[in-house]
DNA sequence: TCAATATATATCAAATCCGACATACTCAAC
DNA sequence: GTTGAGTATGTCGGATTTGATATATATTGA
């Protein structure tokens, strides 16, 4: 196992092999993941409200309460990204929009 | 509440007002959700592959186990998006990757 | 100012997802 | 056909996320 030529893959995908703690790695992960989730978000307050909907009535269609649309909108950690994206879903965010949102 | 405004605005997002069943827009948004995890875990699948990695190596990289990483490859339900998506961020799949793999 | 409406925050039991482990299956290499 | 590495599948207790509820804090319009 961890041959020359998996080395070598792996660095060319960005990993120093041997020489860096993974954790730096996990922590440039989970940033990259916030940040996500802090992109996705504010995208669906942007959007609910374009469409003059109220977070009771948005809870409405995903079938969730208005506390957990102010907790997604807000950006809370304990807020999944699935939960994320089905509400962007409902709100039909295009696949164009999405690539506009990525990080 | 639902003045006309609001019904022309959700009517513009492709909502039926008033005579469409919200189960069957469930249903889209279910549906959607899955073709997205399948795309990505197929993604996830090939990537590890290419980089010459085992399920256990890779679960190493993310701390997690190897059971889990067939999960996520084999399109399990009981597998989150946010757990794939640290998966592919793991793996430094590329914004653009992102784009070609959305469906 | 003052209601009414909208949003934010805290808490909780139930549902879901997690890593871990055990074990079974697949398939090269020998 | 045996062995061993890699992958798949099932289960489980613990952790996380859930919708719901209560309540506090804006925000809006008369």
């Amino acid at each position: 196992m961890m041959d020359v030529q998996k080395q070598k893959k792996l660095e060319a995908a960005g990993w120093k092999i041997g020489n860096a703690e993974d954790f730096l790695e996990l922590d440039q992960v989970e940033s990259s993941f916030i940040a996500l989730k802090i992109a996705l978000s504010q995208h669906l307050k942007t959007r609910r409200q374009s469409l003059r909907l109220t977070q009771k009535e948005f809870a409405g269609m995903i079938h969730s309460s208005q506390s957990r649309v102010a907790k997604m909108e807000a950006g809370d950690p304990g807020v999944s990204l699935d939960l994320l994206v089905k509400s962007l879903l409902t709100l039909k965010t295009s696949k164009e929009d999405i690539e506009k949102i990525l990080p």
